[in-house]
DNA sequence: GGATACGTAACAGATTCGGTTACAAATGTA
DNA sequence: TACATTTGTAACCGAATCTGTTACGTATCC
């Protein structure tokens, strides 16, 4: 799996800790490990799903949207990783079978894989950006500026 | 995604059906729309997995290791897919961060997509290939060929 | 006007994936 | 034994994806 989910839930914890105060995609990305471009990349599809907002110009940055209590893991994985239509799909149907075999298999596997799915997706929804900056703030060790900038 | 746990799961479910008959890996490729050295490929895992067994020579072919009852959609998936360490992963650590913020960010996000992954393994531990091949009986017209070669 | 910082296009290197060819080894059958 | 069949596996190709990087236009603040 790319690291898109894991960096971006990064991005939204970090920037729970400084709301309202812009933070720029250097910043963001020393935090994360990767590019700035990286970042902003990420950003980019996160504000197109309305979890942040960006300035632009001296100063700017990026901010949360909306309060990181009603940002949950699910919208974050939604918006930088179910951009694909089909979390699983087969391959290719059997243009061969009599039966159209290929197209019932396709069907029941995905009448079988969707529970899981789902599961995945009811656990992710539970979880909150604010859960997360929470527990992060619990396992820093006291009077440590790395998750604050 | 990759195609490999759908195909697996279309290999066995296909098994099933004939149990105690060999199928070969171009009747399995045909029925599953792909070439027969993928199929090859997939089932060489799942032997690896302990699913299926396989015969060489003349009518030979690949069999079930063990009735599809015992076999889940959790074997499946840890047999095809979960050959990488860790499925979610932070791509890299900040080794500036005076606390080691990566680290423990990473620590973090592991305990909260933890649960998410535990969910859809649940859910997948929750059905059998032999669920599989009910469902597709069901769906297949009667007297349909297809899904017995 | 200049410094700052975003937005985005473009490109490169690495990796993965599926398909294909090729060939050795094993096995059943005449 | 000779041959056909089928697996097991290596090797390679083309496509796609992902991450990192450079470059440059644009917006904003001082």
């Amino acid at each position: 799996m790319n690291t898109r989910f894991a960096v971006a839930t990064h991005i939204l914890a970090y920037l729970a800790h400084t709301q309202g105060q812009p933070v720029s995609s250097e910043v963001l990305a020393s935090s994360a490990g990767t590019h700035p471009v990286v970042v902003r990349r990420l950003v980019s599809t996160l504000r197109e799903a309305g979890l942040v907002h960006s300035q632009r110009g001296a100063g700017g940055g990026t901010l949360l949207a909306r309060p990181a209590t009603d940002i949950s893991l699910l919208d974050v994985f939604r918006a930088v990783q179910e951009t694909e239509p089909d979390l699983f799909q087969l391959g290719s149907t059997n243009p061969n079978s009599h039966c159209d075999l290929g197209r019932v298999m396709q069907e029941t596997l995905e009448g079988m894989f969707g529970p899981a799915i789902e599961a995945m997706r009811t656990a992710l929804a539970a979880v909150s950006v604010a859960h997360v900056t929470q527990e992060l703030a619990q396992r820093l060790p006291k009077g440590c500026p790395g998750a604050t900038g």
